[in-house]
DNA sequence: ATGAAAGCGCTAACAT
DNA sequence: ATGTTAGCGCTTTCAT
């Protein structure tokens, strides 16, 4: 009480209560036989000094520190953050806290965390990523589990969650075939991109299903609305009549959706588009507001920290790729045709 | 190295070097006299068993744990992660660690992480928040210092770093007045904001400076695109010939561009545009790529947990609030006029 | 130049 | 029912 800058020791509390410092440990949690009278007169004082046990103290008996390391290369944040939030939602229920480390994709910084990481003696580490471009392992033969969430390590031992990009382009492409459209066309990112490759797959796959094919090739460019607007305008021109556009993001649709009214297109009347990412204020600010797979990135974190926190646990370590289902959100942009 | 998973202590290390522990200690901390041989022979023993240091074992004799807790209630990410990222660089440079804990917004889950950071014996805190809001204090007399960075205490006893909304808007207007623009009309998030106030009032003062007064009154709404295309409707309803209009996001700005374009207005040479925030993905998407007002939020967390460092090393805790001057980007949306 | 021992805050096993 | 002791991994006196 009297110096609120230091922290109480449970040799304090004893003291203040009169009993052996073994004695006020077994009151407060709980352990031990001890009289009710003292029981309380030992969590009084506590109360009354503010005393919080040391989870490092604790730890340093148990062996155990009860915190992960978090590795993000996304410093915008924008994948990494839901990521991080499920990911948290996971291990806070587990009392374990987080060390959040963001390498700016440099590899020297990366390789300085994770050895801040292991002195810490974390029990774990998750890495996470801006797309979900594989990358190269943190390292094999690591003291601790790890996983990789929305990246994916080219170390085929290693274990990592990413969202199902071929899924997700199979729920765009249902979902106009449902509504009625079947000339669907489609601009995207770089043809680099995996995620870019099984969006695009996962369109002509669901397409193929029902006996069509996308509305001219897939047009691959950037992750950019400027993109979207010169796409779309190379698909308005070569194929006029077409019903549908699904992008590879938001971002790309935003584009489409531009060049689309200024060509006089209605959406969804004339032409329905879907886009990908779910990024809220990019896809509500649409106009109209659209209609987007949304990855669950929060799924992915809290899918990734479960099977840390198993390995933690002692489980055999997981490995491979593990794919979390996308989710299709409706809005406007493709509002059945009112026909 | 037989037994990956474990973590090798300095025991084991001095075991290996036939020394014992004290004096494996002093070798690899440098410290002590020591033959160079035996220093050699402790070096090399922990180098071929990957020994690392115990950092919370250190920490315990040491009564430090060099962890600082960062907590945030945006839990979106947008302005919170380039805050972190500055602390971060501040910190990581201490060799400090950073525990994440993101409150959703939710007072009980703050208060239980809060709970729990002070039990990990964490030097200090930050928390960080969404825009700049007031909001209440996580509690005096806590144990460690505490700094706000993009979010302000009610309390005027704790220390806050925000940016400069008033010099952001006076820079704004001040660009403007430079390109030739007098009649300048200003589209803002809602009037309960302290940020969205103050930003009209960066604008309405420079003006007044320059003997000019804003073109109709500001028009408070909402931080979203939506609102940005009703507000410019308004605006151009009453005023057909306004020169420029200054926004107080880039959402907003975004919108404005949008019913602008379809009025007929070409930006810059017709109407000129300046946003806020440099949401990077909104003001380069926007068409034409957007002038916009930085709040430097890295710099902000920067600024924080320099403070938060100096408190941590016994200087007297600052109190009160520190802002940061904003930083105009300039892109198309104001280039001068051709005349 | 090296080793032995104490102690950081706490818990658990063992004495009393 | 309560107190005492050892020990988690490390650093730092103080002996030797």
């Amino acid at each position: 009480m009297s110096d609120p800058s230091r922290a109480v020791t449970i040799r304090e509390v004893a003291a203040a209560a009169g009993v052996s410092i073994g004695t006020a440990s077994k009151a407060l949690n709980g352990r031990g036989k001890l009289r009710d009278e003292t029981r309380a007169r030992v969590t009084a004082a506590a109360e009354r000094l503010g005393f919080r046990p040391n989870t490092l103290a604790q730890g340093l008996l148990a062996g155990r520190t009860y915190t992960v390391g978090l590795v993000t290369c996304d410093s915008f944040g924008r994948f990494s953050i839901p990521v991080m939030l499920g990911a948290e939602d996971a291990l806070g229920a587990g009392q374990i806290s987080v060390f959040m480390c963001d390498t700016r994709d440099d590899p020297i910084r990366e390789r300085h965390y994770i050895e801040r990481l292991l002195a810490r003696r974390v029990e774990g580490i998750i890495v996470t990523g801006r797309r979900t471009e594989p990358r190269q392992s943190i390292g094999t033969g690591l003291p601790v589990p790890v996983v990789y969430a929305m990246t994916q390590s080219t170390d085929e031992s290693d274990f990592s969650v990413i969202p199902d990009d071929v899924g997700g382009g199979a729920l765009a492409a249902r979902h106009l075939l449902a509504t009625g459209r079947s000339r669907i066309g489609h601009v995207t990112g770089p043809q680099r991109f995996e995620a870019a490759r099984r969006r695009a797959r996962g369109l002509t796959d669901a397409l193929a299903e029902a006996g069509l094919r996308t509305t001219g090739e897939p047009l691959f460019g950037e992750w950019t609305e400027e993109w979207g607007r010169q796409g779309a305008d190379i698909l308005l021109r070569a194929h006029p009549d077409v019903e549908a556009v699904f992008c590879g993001s938001d971002q790309i649709a935003r584009g489409v959706a531009e060049t689309l009214r200024e060509r006089g297109k209605v959406i969804p009347d004339d032409v329905a588009l879907v886009g990908f990412d779910n990024w809220e204020p990019m896809a509500r600010g649409c106009r109209p507001p659209l209609t987007t797979v949304d990855m669950n990135l929060g799924e992915i974190g809290r899918v990734a920290a479960e099977h840390l926190l198993a390995a933690i646990g002692g489980a055999p370590p997981a490995r491979g790729v593990l794919t979390v289902p996308c989710r299709l959100v409706l809005r406007e942009s493709t509002r059945a045709n009112p026909l």
